[in-house]
DNA sequence: ACTCGTTTCAAACGTCTGTTTGAAACGGTT
DNA sequence: AACCGTTTCAAACAGACGTTTGAAACGAGT
């Protein structure tokens, strides 16, 4: 790629527009300006705003790879789940720390444009297939389609927290949203998905019963 | 509401415009053009676009009343959670099925407006609601926080299906992703959510087995 | 038939957008 | 210093957009 420092900061200044205003909502001339440079130097540069957009969106990922972390050799599969759903929802999901380089990432997971494809193979892809071979490790029968379902039942259950948290705050109120905190997410969504795979306990036992006891001592 | 068939015109070409290009791609000539009518109608019946747009989304929702079905007194909450996941991916989610209606909410929902606050209380929240209540009789010594999350977690996996369709495809490849359909899905998530809540056989168990034995000569 | 409030219409306005243009400024080469 | 390819710049262009306007058409009440 080029490192033609004019064009990184027109790819940076263009990248914090249209994470926070959309590609629509996003102006040369407001990305010019932002970059300090003269409204024609995006059509000089990249030819089109599209063009602009694109590269923007696979420079934001570059900026952004330091989630995948491969697990330790000798990690049990459930908590390297846990990490996993850990790590996800604290770079993905957490709205107060979300870099515009993510933001510009989940926009294009729900309106995917021609970018999408660079994004799904370098960045998406590869956290994918790690969960699947976690999900594979604990649930060593089941087949393709089986694992795939799982896997989007995990990441559906995180990235609603991040693609829909205003209607998630307004339904529930302000202060209940609140509470459901990095940590309490973590732990619940982690806890839901090894209690389906009959890994752990599953809910419907007390929740003081089950924060007393520790889970080796009821799994074996 | 008005009855007057001018505004019930406009209502609907701009539903459908809003729901197919969004709140900014949709333009006041469209929606004229596509209702009949001159284009100074929208601002002389409804002010302006913001105005449209909401009364837009309010007259959607009161067109597709029909998912919430009161589950009948005797069924087991089972049974009650299995039919209110099939009809939220039946209704919400399913893709070639979804009308412009539910598009427009689904809008809404990651991209909230002044409109929303109507459609949480008259739309989103009973169904949520009817959830958490069904969600409370499996579960019966949860707080509510949990009860909360465990909603989130069953429509988190319900909604990417519809949020992020076209990524997961893209991950999986589009013959793979055809195959969970809705059938597939329905009962993938709830016997996930059921699993996890300890009321079926989790999921590590072979899938042959599972089958083959039917849920109650197991569970009691 | 006339009136008057309501609704429709064609036309225009002002603004903002992405894009183009042609000249000016720059920087290395001869 | 003259040259030339590259980059920057101010200015303008052309089109689309939401909105406004003022007149025309309509319809019920007198």
């Amino acid at each position: 790629m080029s490192h033609d420092p004019t064009k990184l900061r027109l790819l940076e200044a263009a990248g914090e527009e249209f994470a926070s205003k959309g590609f629509d909502g996003a102006t040369i001339r407001a990305i010019c300006d932002r970059a300090g440079m003269n409204l024609a130097a995006v059509n000089y540069h990249f030819g089109d705003k599209e063009n602009l957009y694109e590269q923007a969106v696979v420079h934001a990922h570059r900026c952004d790879m330091t989630l995948l972390v491969e697990p330790e050799a000798d990690e049990t599969p459930e908590s390297a789940l846990r990490d996993h759903i850990s790590k996800f929802l604290e770079h993905v999901v957490a709205l107060e720390r979300a870099t515009w380089q993510q933001v510009l990432m989940l926009r294009e997971m729900v309106n995917p444009t021609r970018a999408s494809e660079t994004l799904v193979r370098e960045a998406i892809r590869p956290r994918f297939e790690r969960l699947c071979r976690i999900l594979r490790r604990l649930c060593p029968e089941a087949d393709e389609r089986r694992i795939q379902a799982l896997a989007f039942s995990v990441v559906g259950q995180c990235l609603h927290y991040k693609l829909a948290p205003s209607i998630s705050m307004r339904l529930i109120g302000p202060d209940a949203f609140a509470r459901l905190d990095l940590e309490y997410l973590t732990d619940h969504i982690t806890r839901f998905t090894l209690a389906a795979l009959g890994h752990e306990l599953p809910f419907d036992l007390s929740e003081s019963v089950h924060k007393a006891l520790s889970q080796k001592e009821l799994m074996g």
